[in-house]
DNA sequence: ATTACTAGTAAGCGAGTAT
DNA sequence: TATACTCGCTTACTAGTAA
């Protein structure tokens, strides 16, 4: 949606066209979003084509409303203003499922991260990770965890080698719960690591490319 | 401030950069807002050079926060949507000190109102209606008060004449609490008349012409 | 790599005005 | 009264490209 017709469409939305029919002339929306009457006319009859109101032109003025297309676009921006503002303990991601190499499941297998997931977290993993790529910008949002409270995996030695410290967060996917795991020492990759009790990809039908929505909780 | 640059403060603060610093390139910028990375550069400039955003330009990337303009601009829209969203049981109004001709006075001063306002109102109002002028396309919130109960004022009879019923709903102008009075049989007008136990004119200090912000409560 | 200038094109605007 | 069309003007857009 253009960003004029958003604007214009939240307007007639403060004046209550969202639970009842409004009486508006273009003139008086005009002087609402600062600009001309031919210009509101205009958006009026775009977002009318659009389908985000309805108009019955009267002799005086038109009697608008905005109808469920409309209300759910607004929703939507309204729920990006509340995770601006509000939920500040929630990160959202959308993201794209791929394919590791197949090291996750390594790590995953091995007892000295199996027995820390357990008690820190309260399960034990699905061998294997479920590998999320987002999208390189929104890598900043992992920045917010910076400030936040991680549950800490230990290193640990085999007789073999050593594995490194991993830092998670309780998170969901697709409304499956787990946690991410990201390495301690190594920037954000923009890759997630998803880990649950439950093999996800059977569970949530999952297959490479899918779009899937992740939700990280701080604290 | 321009729709598309609200729009893009808005994707910019999604991706954190109202508490942290952002690293973003004016190509992924334009991806988010599906535009091309030229326009998405010039909106960049656009929002630095209004004091939205500061920037640093590094050989890659640059980096980005909204400053506080920028956040207060972007909470006001968040405040827009939660009235339309959630404080149905608020109605909000703009409107300008008018004087009425000394009738909300006559009627204040009766007895068969004075009455019911203490009882309904619990409170005596000061003798006058403080008259508020909002605009005409304002109008149309005033339906939503149809959808609720209102508290009536009973009509009654004088030896002289009698006097209509009314209706009444809480508020507050300017902070300070009262009560919206409207005429039962009548068609809304663009004046709405505030009564109060207060000298508001006084109280407040408003003089005709000054500003107010009316809160109708609904229930 | 990335930013942002230039310049040509497209979209948006509003005065005038028909309906 | 209104709405909304035409049309000349302005703003916004992006391909190409310099820095």
């Amino acid at each position: 949606m253009k960003p004029y017709l958003l604007q214009t469409l939240k307007e007639i939305a403060k004046l209550g066209a969202i639970k009842n029919k409004i009486e508006v002339s273009s003139e008086e929306l005009a002087e609402k979003i600062e600009t001309s009457q031919q210009t509101a006319s205009r958006y009026l009859l775009e977002l009318d084509k659009k389908g985000f109101i309805t108009r019955k032109l009267g002799i005086k003025k038109q009697i608008i409303k905005i109808t469920n297309i409309g209300e759910e676009f607004l929703k939507k921006e309204y729920i990006d203003y509340q995770r601006i503002f509000e939920l500040s303990d929630k990160i959202f991601f959308k993201g794209k499922i791929v394919s590791g190499i197949g090291e996750g499941r390594y790590y995953t297998e091995q007892n000295g991260y199996i027995d820390q997931f357990k008690e820190k977290l309260g399960f034990i993993p699905y061998p294997g990770t479920l590998n999320v790529e987002i999208e390189y910008i929104e890598k900043n949002k992992l920045r917010l965890l910076k400030n936040h409270d991680t549950i800490t995996i230990q290193e640990f030695k085999t007789k073999n080698r050593s594995f490194g410290g991993v830092s998670c967060f309780k998170a969901e996917i697709n409304g499956t719960s787990g946690a991410i795991v990201l390495p301690l020492r190594s920037h954000y990759s923009n890759i997630l690591e998803f880990i649950s009790p439950d093999f996800l990809r059977q569970k949530l039908d999952l297959k490479d490319e899918d779009i899937v929505e992740i939700v990280i909780f701080l604290n």
